[in-house]
Formats: structure tokens, sequence, C-alpha cells
DNA sequence: CCAGACGTTGTT
DNA sequence: GTCTGG
DNA sequence: CCAGACGTTGTT
DNA sequence: GTCTGG
């Protein structure tokens, strides 16, 4: 991961699930297929309220002169010490709520096999981070976010090494807590965290392309 | 001091 | 091969 | 993440 | 903006 997933259900859906009491965006229409660059929905907390916002996906650090260098992820193993991601990891984290995440197997003659990845019930929360950034050149301002990606699970591990870090629902509130400004405090609410049992099948290689986007993505063979 | 990097994935 | 767009 | 482009001049 | 390398 992590390059594609799902957010298909409607904006109160996800709102009502993951406890956000106000709603800052307008509603996106459902994809089937996420892909970096899109807007997503996210989850952060301000003054005590949770609220439900927009998100561009690909984080632009804020001393970027473009808006072409942007990071889908983040790797939790340094995320505490990296320039792009340091400050946001202490202070602007969020979740991204996702039904499920594609990875693509890489076969031995070379062929790339797609996999849905999901719970085995209900939607998870992508721990992720955000920032705001100004384009210099139009002063446009921009919101963005990157989702934190951790060593594969064993139930996928022959699939792909590397996946998403969804939170446990316990976590949620400590992972949002703004008054929780420490990166150390940050790392220790990750290292609580107890990885839901994942399932996973095959799907068409209709996801590839991005101009694909609709339930038949997930049809069985 | 200034210049240049600042990221991940996967692949070789 | 590498970058851009989605 | 994968797919698709990767270019210019001039003309419609 | 801030850190690292030279």
């Amino acid at each position: 991961m992590c390059g594609r997933f799902i957010q298909a259900l409607e904006l109160d859906d996800y709102a009502n699930f993951f406890g956000a009491t106000v709603i800052r965006t307008e509603a996106l229409k459902p994809s089937y297929n996420v892909a970096p660059t899109d807007q997503v929905y996210g989850l952060v907390e301000n003054e005590g309220e949770r609220m439900i916002g927009t998100f561009t996906w690909g984080l632009i650090p804020h001393y970027s002169k473009d808006r072409k260098t942007i990071h889908i992820n983040a790797r939790v193993e340094t995320i505490d010490s990296k320039p792009a991601f340091r400050d946001s990891f202490a202070r602007r984290r969020c979740l991204i709520p996702a039904d499920g995440f594609y990875e693509w197997e890489r076969r031995p003659d070379d062929t790339k096999q797609p996999y849905f990845i999901s719970r085995e019930s209900g939607p998870m929360a992508f721990a992720g981070l955000w920032t705001r950034w100004r384009d210099p050149a139009t002063d446009e301002r921009v919101v963005t976010c990157t989702v934190i990606t951790t060593k594969a699970d064993p139930a996928i591990e022959a699939i792909h090494d590397r996946m998403p870090v969804s939170l446990n629902q316990d976590l949620w509130d400590d992972w949002l807590d703004s008054n929780q400004r420490e990166a150390d405090v940050a790392l220790q609410i990750l290292d609580a965290n107890d990885p839901a049992r994942l399932q996973f099948r095959p799907v068409p290689t209709l996801v590839n392309s991005v101009r694909n986007n609709g339930p038949e993505l997930l049809a069985s063979y």
C-alpha cells in the first residue's frame, strides 16, 4: 500500500460510524477506486469536536514550492523524524475511512494480481496525517493528507509486504486528541493498536485503471 | 557560510 | 526509462 | 497504486 | 521551514 482503496459509503454513514458531530464538507462521489490526488473524507478533532472533512490524498509538505511533491504514504518506522511528516505526526493526525484497500501481488512471471483486502465486517480507519499548503504561484490553499504504512500482517504478507495502519476504535479518541501534541505520545498510541483480522480475495484487473470505478471491481472469479 | 534535500513503493 | 495524471 | 505519455508547427 | 553535507 497504499495506492488505491475504497470509500463508497455515504457521508452520513461515515460521520455516524466514526462519531463525527460536525460535517465540514460536501458529499463526495462514492468511489470504489480512490487514487492518489483524489479528494477523500477524513476525520479530525478540533476543540474537542470530531469533524469529518475533505482532504486531497497526497501530502504536500508546507515548505514545498510546487504541488508535484506529494507523499501518498508515510512509513511508521520513521514518521517521527522525517521533515515532511514529523510536525503533522505530532499535531495534525487524522483518520481516513476506508471500506477496504487494494494490493497488487507481483507474481514470479512479473504479472500483477490485484487483491481486495478488508475487515471481516465494517469499514476501517486508516491512520493518517494532514497539513495545509499554499501555492506560492497562485496563493491557492490546499489541505492534503497521507496514509501511514507498516509491515504487512502475517495474514496478507504473502501478497504484499506493506499495508496501511488501520486503527481500532478504542484508539480513535487518543489518536485524534489535539491536546496530545507530542510525537512520543503518538507512537505509544500506534504501539497499543491491536490490528483487526483481515480477509482478502483476488479481484479483476479492471481495478488497475482509475477509469473503472464501481462494484464490478470487486467481482469474484 | 551556502546548497540542496526533504518520500514511498518496488525493482534491480 | 521516467514523469504525469487519475 | 497503475496507465499512459513522452512533440511541434500550423491549420481547422 | 529546517536539517545535512560540503
